[in-house]
DNA sequence: CTGAAAGCGCTAACAT
DNA sequence: ATGTTAGCGCTTTCAG
């Protein structure tokens, strides 16, 4: 038996008696050149009974396009990135794009190579669902002088050097901790996730923002934790601390819904009630949050990832756009963990 | 201002004093073909240099294979399609595969169409996270007569045609509600998820075998439900209509972890305490799981994604294998949900 | 050990 | 309205 080749454009030409040219443009819809309906149809059997299947790493080639753009991201754990890479998903499907994935597994090294496997691929353009860090402004850079569009979610670090899409969290922190205030808090402490990603010092921002807008003076000792990544044993530990504090907070706003909800267990274990003892607020409005009837800040991880989407796909078209951060806004979602009376919808 | 063309090979070639094929020799890094250390030395010199950049698409071209491989699922949502991506990609950056990405949106026919996409950018191979149902028997009969490797995760329905990852649901369902029966439960309600995926009609077929081993004879009314994807709504007007029956369950089991979350919830918004008036259970050992207290099984939705892709890549290399199911082992995890004094770790 | 040459499958001027 | 032709950037016999 001899394994037949797969057919090639050149096949279905000769087999619908035309040239090469011809089943191209039919083949690839241009609607620049005029063709008989009858030519058309008969490319169009030749190629169903071929079985013949366009080749886009061929077509790649010669465009210099591909209609695939690049997603990069550190892991395809958290229930945030799926969702950033769900609307993004949505947007590329709906538009005809491909995407390729690249992780870095948390790597910043990792991560300049993933670039690099994406330039090789030759993709349209990228999106970075956050970044490894300061180191990650070499490829940042490097894409700029490559011409490859760059969105970047959920960090506003490269602000200026590539779009990107980030949600006000200054003022969701804000909002949030104001709120407590006004419950009737003064020791509230920031389980953190640290400063290396934007998300996370802008939280911290508008914690500190509104302790001072209302007088309350922040403590060294109120803020613990190094990143939204930390393992399970470090949250808990982290936690402890802030708990065993000699003067033990009244509330704890954690960097985001996971967070709480582990520093949520930790106080159970302890003995301690929520929120009759100690109020907990988290961040992102997760299942995990509504199920556990947290007080939290709204946000829409798909949409942001349409945006990116879009903004993107919009990018290939429209070089020359000016660079812009979109800032989604922010609400307050208040429910159980905070101890108010105060409901909101949802 | 000139636009310079991407350097080739050929320019490093020149660049480097030698010819193209000694060029693609070296920076492909073929161990076979005996050369001088000068000369690699002073081909990647020049290719650093140049900034030369492999393109794949032309490697891809010539070579019939692509070192990608396309990974196609119904939505990039729940946390456990993102684990089992998480285990895929995990396996392939480390293997140095690219990962090409498809959904189907729980669209049969969009499912079939990325399909073609898929094999458009020549992927050497396919896992699919489930599939939309009987309508998939087509395209995966078509993958098998082109020789295009695939995996399904999480579903059997085409055991035999494909190789397959699952989980022992049969028996995880049993477990479960034989768990139940064992605190004294009779009337054990079947929050399903439909007939449409293996892994639902697993479940289902476990409930009742557990019934029936004790003499428990199931009612028709006790089981409704049709899908691990009903909107909320949907969800809580099944949940009711269980909760309403003349008779009223004292134990619920839902098709997973979440589906059982949104039950504890309508339950608590009945006045129905948990678990003293019903023990609820779900599957899967989630995050929302965890975090509820809910007794559930465990799966491991990283593993599978990790072993589909190893069984992959392997297939890639040995093409001969006989197609297998590797069934993954479950085990009970009993928490608070269900009223056990019993308890196991985490 | 290195090079010349023939494609891989497709597109896009440029004819006709 | 369709065909001719020249690549896109790379790999791979086959010669030297």
């Amino acid at each position: 038996m001899t394994t037949r080749r797969k057919p090639s454009m050149l096949d279905v030409a000769k087999r619908a008696g035309v040239s090469q040219t011809t089943v191209s443009y039919v083949l690839s819809g241009r609607k620049d050149v005029v063709i008989p309906e009858a030519t058309r149809k008969r490319i169009w059997q030749a190629a169903q009974e071929l079985g013949y299947r366009p080749n886009s790493l061929a077509r790649g080639l010669v465009r210099g396009k591909t209609q695939t753009i690049g997603v990069l991201m550190p892991r395809m754990d958290s229930s945030f990135h799926a969702l950033i890479m769900d609307g993004i998903q949505e947007v590329c499907t709906a538009q005809d794009y491909r995407v390729l994935l690249a992780d870095s597994r948390h790597n910043a090294d990792l991560e300049a190579r993933q670039v690099e496997m994406l330039l090789e691929h030759r993709v349209d353009g990228i999106i970075s669902i956050a970044v490894a860090g300061e180191a990650s402004g070499d490829w940042v850079r490097l894409l700029k002088r490559e011409g490859v569009p760059l969105v970047i979610v959920d960090e506003h670090t490269f602000e200026g050097e590539a779009d990107c899409v980030i949600s006000d969290d200054v003022l969701g922190a804000r909002l949030l901790v104001e709120h407590l205030i006004q419950l009737g808090h003064r020791r509230i402490v920031h389980l953190s996730a640290g400063t290396e990603m934007s998300a996370a010092r802008d939280r911290r921002t508008g914690y500190l923002l509104a302790l001072q807008a209302s007088g309350i003076e922040p403590r060294e000792e109120w803020i613990r934790g190094d990143s939204f990544f930390m393992p399970v044993e470090r949250i808990r530990q982290v936690v402890e601390e802030l708990l065993d504090l000699p003067e033990p907070p009244t509330a704890l706003f954690a960097a985001n819904d996971d967070l709480a909800a582990e520093a949520t267990h930790v106080a159970r274990e302890l003995g301690i009630a929520i929120p009759a003892q100690l109020a907990v607020v988290g961040y992102g409005n997760t299942e995990v949050g509504r199920h556990l009837q947290l007080t939290t800040v709204h946000q829409d991880p798909r949409l942001m990832g349409q945006i990116a989407a879009r903004r993107l796909l919009r990018r290939l078209q429209e070089t020359e756009m000016p660079v812009k951060c979109i800032v989604l806004p922010t609400r307050l979602i208040v429910r159980e963990s905070c101890g108010s009376s105060l409901k909101t919808q949802n």
